[in-house]
DNA sequence: TAGCGTAATATACAACAGGGAATAACGGAA
DNA sequence: TTCCGTTATTCCCTGTTGTATATTACGCTA
């Protein structure tokens, strides 16, 4: 079952550790991030940016934004929204779109990898922290 | 010769690519990152918080905060500031703080080569992204 | 003792990212 | 035609983060 209505912001449940953020920059800056391509899988699911955000508690104003930022940004739209009609209107994800999702879940999961690698290499190694040698 | 008075905020130079940020965890948050450890490198260099502050265009308050929350968090103290006499005082990195230093930058250099690993075995894979990218 | 430059601390101010709400445009359906 | 829900767009408000500024504490030195 997927996890609705989770909050992505203010996660001050980390602990100790080694931690980062990663990203795709395109012309303008960031094209592609976790939250976007949160909302890529959302808007996927919905068929809507309205229910994608709400789902995100995200307002759609930001959501827009982002996926007028990555729409802009690359060469092949990811998103294509349509206005009035049934159900007044809806967005989907395009081909593109699922490539950028895969891509940047790929880059996220081998960059866990390496935390976790580095976490086990640098925190606990002999010449680094834990040793009682005072000044 | 150093590059003094270097601003950290806004790099807005940033081009097309994979990107990241990278920083260690404390019990409060936020322990060691990369403004963190160039602020122990300037009062290293320096021997006052007020100078290394100036120099990185950083406000005294901030630059402060910094050093008492890595002081927190940390073990032993990072950096140890005197109050009065010769000079008014100072503050200097300790042996706990070289540790933290060199812990720091190589992970930092280790994710740098991390993210050009990627950039290659995934921006330029079959399967993914398209053509090779002329000009 | 007075002076000095620093650490330490509090208050006010500025910038900015994002939320909330309001509104218009749109086009199929009843 | 009227209704409806969504996209698209604008304006205002708020919380957060860091800057600016002012003040006090401190301890060596002259």
């Amino acid at each position: 079952m997927h996890k609705k209505n989770t909050r992505l912001r203010k996660r001050k449940v980390s602990s100790a550790g080694f931690r980062g953020r990663i990203w795709i920059d395109g012309a303008e800056g960031t094209f592609l991030g976790y939250g976007r391509i949160v909302l890529l899988e959302r808007i996927r699911e919905y068929g809507s940016i309205t229910k994608a955000a709400k789902s995100m508690e995200m307002s759609y104003r930001h959501a827009w934004e982002l996926v007028d930022s990555m729409n802009r940004q690359a060469q092949k739209l990811l998103v294509e929204a349509s206005t009035g009609g049934k159900g007044g209107g809806g967005a989907h994800v395009t081909e593109e779109g699922e490539k950028a999702i895969k891509l940047f879940w790929q880059f996220y999961a081998d960059f866990h990898d390496f935390l976790k690698q580095e976490e086990q290499n640098l925190m606990f190694s002999d010449k680094n922290q834990q040793r009682r040698r005072k000044v």
